[in-house]
RNA sequence: GGCGCCAUAGCCAAGUGGUAAGGCAGAGGUCUGCAAAACCUCUAUUCCCCGGUUCAAAUCCGGGUGGCGCCUCCA
């Protein structure tokens, strides 16, 4: 079979993918900052890393997977302010807000997700060690990460020190002894939340949250962090300094960073106001088409951001559905079993090969969607032959396989006709048995307007729900 | 200034040396009382431009053009 492999952002090459320890990933991936719903900028990561970890682990490892919540932060103080509220009434607001819409998207929650606010003696520890070791100092306005103390600094973002110092703006913190010294703790302001600490009240700054987090839920070397490709710098080449300088080994194995979603072209972004939240786009379209546009693109790729790719995308997942739908309805009266479904099962299993060889070229989901639709195509080559039951079993199982790995599955409410509506099917059944098809059209019509599509097929009439 | 990314049909998007996947949209056909779904066929002699390497390039090299990103909170 072929190796796995994937872009490594540290080493700018796709490298062979094997986790450092026996047969399980430890993967760390930055989670939201809950002080808002989530945009589809942010939904991206949430799908491409969902389908890692799924692909990962329907390939056999097992995957210990760590999402963290930034739950404390300049932007939800900011927010809090904003709307009177307080930064832990707002952190568990948008927290709630974050798993309707990550459920919506199918992202299986990861196996931890820990809170930067319930990880504080965590987080206190590993600034300490930074300051014994000589990598930290203390500062009137909190504590700062001696930058120039790493030689490795820049090693992720391929910066050296001196031209990230070079483009630097001027800093407003005027306690740093360089500019490109970054905080790990900042002193308590009035009014703001604080934690006591050995070099005074305040709270933790942001990369030191996760390194602490990866530390305590992962160890000190874990096998993947990924995150989006604006997360590179500073924020995870800061992650390297701190928990290289503090642990004295190597931090993360293998880096991933996905691509962004643009808007007419652009960059997603709130100073910009061209962001949707994944709140509003599935209230008009549903989640499923927000996740299967996320995956159409291969992760690195940008994907420009629309209303007509959404519609394109529910277009394109109403074929599978169908598709997988008529399995279940030829399957009712078809036969246990027939001559020759064993090469035809093989036939389809092929797709399976393809989807595989795909998925192992860095997670190339858009190939992997093509081979869906290619196995796609071939089930709906036999189901107009009466496939017998065992055949068409086959095929659904491996349909569900491959969707459930890119997380495609749907579940369309089968909800159950009152009387009246079974009761017009019937009469319309009867009207086209009398080849009375006014009639019949005429029952169809309104049973449209009522939100049911009819269709009539050589096994019987079909109905569905309208979207 | 430093470091990167991208350019393939009307739209989206694979393909990184061997003669252009897949989806959406569109056209024709088959099936159907009609419709829907499905299936079949068609829709890029060509991959931003110009050179070069090669028997062979969308793919490699050089040079352009256009667009974007990071270097500041950001997925």
């Amino acid at each position: 079979m072929k190796k796995l492999k994937i872009y490594n952002t540290l080493t700018r090459k796709k490298e062979e993918f094997t986790p450092a320890h026996g047969n399980k990933f430890k993967i760390y991936a930055c989670g939201p900052t809950v002080y808002n719903y989530i945009h589809i900028g942010n939904a991206r990561p949430l799908c491409v890393f969902d389908v890692l970890r799924r692909y990962l682990e329907w390939r056999g490892y097992e995957v210990d997977f760590v999402q963290n919540f930034t739950d404390i932060d300049d932007k939800l103080i900011n927010r809090a302010k904003e709307e009177s509220t307080t930064v832990s009434g707002l952190a568990e607001k948008y927290t709630t807000e974050y798993w309707i819409d990550a459920n919506g998207l199918d992202i299986r929650p990861a196996t931890e997700h820990p809170k930067a606010t319930e990880n504080i003696e965590t987080i206190i520890g590993l600034i300490s060690e930074l300051i014994e070791k000589g990598y930290a100092y203390v500062s009137e306005d909190g504590v700062y990460f001696k930058t120039g103390q790493f030689g490795e600094y820049g090693k992720l973002s391929h910066q050296p020190l001196e031209e990230l110092e070079a483009g630097a703006r001027i800093e407003v913190a005027e306690h740093k002894q360089s500019p490109m010294d970054f905080v790990l703790w900042k002193a308590a302001k009035p009014g703001e939340p604080f934690w006591p600490s050995p070099f005074g009240d305040g709270r933790p700054g942001w990369h030191i949250e996760c390194s602490a987090m990866a530390k305590r839920f992962l160890g000190d070397t874990i096998d993947i962090h990924c995150g989006g490709q604006d997360l590179i710098f500073p924020h995870h080449e800061n992650e390297i300094a701190q928990s290289e300088c503090a642990n004295g080994k190597q931090f993360a194995r293998y880096w991933m960073h996905n691509g962004y979603i643009n808007v007419d072209n652009r960059k997603m972004s709130k100073s910009l106001g061209n962001f949707f939240t994944v709140r509003d786009v599935a209230k008009e379209y549903g989640y499923e088409p927000i996740r299967f546009l996320m995956i159409s693109a291969q992760y690195r790729s940008p994907i420009s951001y629309s209303t007509d790719l959404i519609k394109q995308s529910v277009n394109a997942l109403e074929r599978i559905y169908t598709c997988r739908e008529n399995l279940d309805f030829v399957a009712r009266d078809a036969q246990p079993e027939k001559e020759g479904d064993r090469e035809a099962a093989d036939k389809l299993l092929s797709n399976r090969e393809a989807f595989i060889n795909a998925m192992d070229d860095d997670l190339n989901t858009a190939d992997a969607i093509a081979a869906i639709f290619d196995l796609v195509r071939d089930i709906n080559s036999i189901t107009p032959s009466a496939p017998s039951k065992r055949l068409c079993r086959e095929a659904a199982a491996l349909l569900d396989e491959l969707c459930g790995v890119l997380g495609l599955l749907y579940n369309r409410k089968k909800e159950v006709l009152d009387g009246e509506v079974e009761e017009m099917i019937a009469r319309r059944t009867a009207a086209r048995a009398a080849r009375d098809y006014a009639l019949a059209d005429k029952i169809r019509d309104e049973l449209k307007e009522r939100g049911i599509l009819l269709e009539d097929t050589p096994q019987g009439v079909k109905w569905q729900r309208m979207r």
